[in-house]
DNA sequence: TTGAAAGCGCTACCAC
DNA sequence: GTGGTAGCGCTTTCAA
């Protein structure tokens, strides 16, 4: 059943059809009337193929992240496709694992399917830009990074300052008498970079020397606090205070120091970022970064609109993390 | 850029050009590889709109999902998600937030874009065969439900045995002496139903009188289980064992407990189901009933995709949850 | 082995 | 107001 078999039906011309179906132009009363009879009588659906191949859009965006699994990025999916399905786009997730080849095959189905824009979620992507054979595939599709920059025409941005966020940690954590305080670096992405710098720059201000001493290196996760633990207690480094660039790994550290008898927070204070569901899970609740994925999709939602409809837009927006207090601390 | 424009400059036909495109059909090496080079020289990417108009397909999936965020079906998506694009098909995430009208309104986009198949997330889907608003809208698109069943042509299920994952939780607790157990009964939905069937049915089997007196409605979630445990304590059920649906409600529960001083697991014990990440999060970690997402999205994955290649396959899969025995027990 | 031509189902333009 | 028609960029069939 296609639009001429509508037509024929009714009575009339495919365009006459195709005006009612889009409530364009003007339709004689009667004929509109006859046309949706026709219509409803077969649950018509016009082809949205067929309609993309004229107008070049399918109405469709994606969503690129490294793994839909992380809460985090679940969060600004989330807020993106419930814009977007609103307003009648499909949305598509890709999980790229991380990975320069996944992404590039990934983007050359989406330039063939003439997807509309891209929103790239979390700051692995800057690194996109060093990689032509990426870019050029998408030079004609307008880009947004959630939490990260490239400097493209066709790319905008909503950035998290997370090196206030870590900031703002220890600034409270100064402020409550800790002057022992380390960082555990957990992500070589540019926000973890960042994150580490926002601890550099509190601790310089503090005036508490030596600071990069007090970065400890550790995976990402439960298992890489926990063994964070391990090489802060055998470094020697005196320490009452822990922030950590991940609710994820804080908790993790908060586990391995109560093993080895410490009292959190009495003994030791923790801090997490991300103030992920986990931080309300476990014990003491976790003090943490509210970063705000929410309101980071909406933000790329509204952004990516903006450029859709050819608005001029802010290229570039940031969001301020905010200090979430809890047991922890 | 177009087909057109490559044959042009290759002095060629568009036939010919398809053919070297697509590798079907003989072509004159030379003419291929005068093509090819005309094909590396402007990267071209045939339009998959176009190609779509022809060949019926877009190769695209939907997965849709009461809500992304929840970790259980984030684990289950991007298997699905992993599986199809490894075979060049992209996939569209809609979150119905379990509404039937928003549920609607996918389906006709869906429809009208002529989606290759759908995965179901949730057995919420299974009330979708009361409205046949719904169904006939994709009464020609193959339907994946995870754990859930519908009775019709096109639907296919893959179901997890959610009533034995139950009953192996409490005979587990039998086996280990405990009599005086309680299930904490939190999602009104068909596996809802069937963990609460799965309660009575081993309370039957082990003659422990009285069984649904000791089923307790709760909210799910950390603050239901909460308020759940004042429900239980002001009930006068007596209780050494508290059986939960879900690992954040177990959660919620043990929290509550552990706040009126209880101590687990020596005064009270307690199974959650979904091993979530959370289940290793909250202490003592969380005895809990592995339902295997990732297993289920494989398993719905395969299923599709047999039945978009035509082949005959078991339209009814089934998934054993296991036991997982941590601190919490 | 090649190329001309007929669709696929729509939108949009233009003449009536 | 209405309808004919020219595309949109492919795949596929059929002759040559």
């Amino acid at each position: 059943m296609n639009i001429y078999d509508i037509a024929a039906e009714a009575k009339t011309s495919i365009s006459t059809v195709s005006r009612v179906l889009n409530n364009k132009g003007n339709v004689n009363p009667e004929i509109r009337k006859r046309v949706e009879q026709v219509l409803k009588k077969y649950d018509y659906k016009p082809s949205a193929i067929a309609r993309g191949m004229v107008s070049k859009t399918m109405k469709s965006i994606a969503i690129l992240t490294v793994d839909v699994r992380v809460t985090h990025y679940a969060r600004t999916i989330y807020v993106i496709e419930q814009e977007f399905s609103n307003r009648g786009y499909n949305v598509t997730v890709c999980n790229t694992g991380g990975s320069i080849e996944e992404c590039e095959k990934y983007m050359e189905i989406l330039s063939e399917k003439q997807i509309d824009g891209i929103v790239l979620i979390g700051s692995v992507f800057n690194e996109l830009i060093n990689y032509p054979g990426i870019t050029s595939k998408i030079k004609d599709i307008p880009v947004i990074v959630a939490n990260g920059k490239v400097n493209l025409p066709n790319f905008y941005s909503v950035l998290v300052d997370d090196t206030k966020g870590i900031r703002t940690a220890v600034d409270y954590l100064y402020e409550r008498g800790h002057r022992e305080l380390v960082y555990i670096y957990d992500m070589e992405t540019d926000s973890g970079w960042a994150k580490r710098q926002g601890f550099l720059e509190a601790m310089k201000l503090h005036d508490i020397p030596e600071a990069e001493k007090r970065v400890i290196s550790s995976k990402h996760g439960l298992e890489g606090g926990l063994k964070a633990v391990d090489s802060l207690c055998s470094s020697g480094i005196g320490f009452t205070g822990v922030v950590c660039g991940e609710d994820i790994t804080a908790i993790g550290v908060m586990k391995g120091l109560k093993k080895r008898g410490f009292s959190i927070p009495d003994q030791v204070v923790i801090t997490g970022y991300n103030n992920s569901p986990d931080s309300l899970i476990c014990e003491p609740e976790l003090t943490t970064i509210d970063n705000k994925p929410e309101l980071l999709g909406g933000l790329c939602a509204q952004l990516l609109q903006d450029v859709l409809e050819g608005k001029i837009s802010a290229s570039s927006l940031a969001i301020q993390p905010e200090l979430i207090v809890r047991g922890s601390t």
